[in-house]
DNA sequence: AAAGTACTTGCCAAGCAGGAAAGTACTGGC
DNA sequence: GCCAGTACTTTCCTGCTTGGCAAGTACTTT
């Protein structure tokens, strides 16, 4: 059981954030060339999904040097793991609703 | 099994017709009021997204009268039915890759 | 006749999303 | 030193979608 509370995240149901949020809570630091080319996103685009998730404070985002070349990274802040869990529970109960069978 | 190829729909995606068509997965026909009522959505919204789920061939509509009132039913067609099986099989294997834990 | 039911359609304004391109701040050859 | 390249960020703009509001349609009810 998680015992989360359903509750519909129309930041995180956007198709791109959905995408970029479930492969954030799959890793712990994912790193912006992994992420644009998982969800092959330009640039300029995953530039501001993240910058829109960080304002809503579902993701940290880390500036490192690997080297001397810079280094942008994500990680879901616990909030954003929360708010996507329960995203998830209510996209759940949608389906439950329709009554199709779930096989996980 | 359900043996759906996964197949992320953005028509079917967007909240609204999300509600819509996982409402009328669970009935057979489903009737104007009910809709309405069901997502909250105003009577130019609902009519619009209907049409726009008929125009994809994922819904019927049908327009008889009770009395002397008229009554527009949905309902969804093979198509819809395949289409939101195949959309609910594709956000389940965002949310596996993100590792979550699914109870049905 | 006026009001209500049951929608449908047209018009509009808001909001979001992505591409292109320019900007920033360095690093790395040549 | 200089030009190109990496790694993003920001701005500008365009296109698409959505929903509200208002008017229209076609009857029925009081």
């Amino acid at each position: 059981m998680t015992g989360v509370e359903p509750r519909f995240d129309d930041l995180i149901h956007a198709p791109t954030r959905l995408s970029l949020v479930s492969l954030l809570t799959a890793a712990e630091w994912a790193d912006f060339k992994f992420l644009r080319e998982q969800t092959g996103l330009s640039d300029s685009a995953l530039s501001k999904q993240l910058t829109t998730l960080e304002d809503a404070g579902y993701i940290d985002i880390r500036k490192s040097f690997v080297g001397k070349r810079p280094r942008t990274s994500a990680r879901l802040t616990p909030a954003g793991r929360q708010a996507f869990a329960a995203h998830v529970a209510a996209l759940q109960q949608i389906v439950a609703r329709s009554g199709l069978e779930v096989t996980p």
